[in-house]
DNA sequence: ACAGGACATCGACGGACGTCGATGTGTGAA
DNA sequence: TTCACACATCGACGTCCGTCGATGTCCTGT
């Protein structure tokens, strides 16, 4: 680390994000940083229902039905989908708020 | 993968976000998808002038030069920040485009 | 009770990621 | 020219991630 023996520029004023605030984002936004998850919560948002089940997500992409249904579990666990099992099959659907804290997070940093 | 033998739910209507689309925003995502690297960037935006050089950068973590400059190098590459040098420093600006980019697709996944 | 289907979990594999110490590169001052 | 400094790059290490095949669990007909 450099000692801070000279002023070289602006000592970055104003309220940053905090690492606590950080280190609570960030996973969020790393269960979204993959494409097929991308696509994932995509289908799901763009769906008439807002929902779909696993089945119909399995037959979208060339992977393995336990691969999307890691995936699935990853965004379930980020607070991203809700899990909905109704009968033999399963049902997930989008949670706004988490989606919507993503947005603000991206229109508020960027104050221009 | 299973034959659609039977409909079980709705089809997925409506025009999800293409693969290519998926493939395209994800890296974007992944860059930001680090405590480190969202701490960065959010301490540039903060900035008065808007601009950080490496120096303060290295000063708010307790990691290595060599780690910051990679973190910075990361973010550089996927276009969310402006590389100026000036001299012996070198300068960071938030590509405001990039973060609106992702405040936008978040805010238009979700109708609701 | 039994069989079959829908989905989750497990264990393993290859590759990518975050971090570090060491070294390289370019700049300004003495 | 020589030195010190700011920053980038390199090589290496441990860990996490995406994907798979195999297996387990739960539900529903028959």
């Amino acid at each position: 680390m450099s000692e801070p023996g000279l002023a070289c520029c602006t000592p970055l004023s104003g309220t940053a994000m905090s690492a606590e605030q950080a280190e609570q984002v960030a996973p969020l936004l790393k269960a979204l940083a993959d494409p097929v998850r991308l696509r994932l919560v995509s289908l799901i948002a763009s769906s008439a229902s807002g929902e779909a089940c696993v089945c119909d997500l399995n037959d979208a992409f060339d992977l393995t039905q336990a691969t999307i249904s890691h995936h699935l579990k990853v965004l379930h666990s980020a607070g991203i989908l809700d899990r909905d099992k109704r009968g033999v099959w399963v049902y997930y659907a989008v949670r706004p708020a988490a989606l919507t804290a993503v947005a603000t997070l991206f229109s508020t940093a960027v104050p221009a």
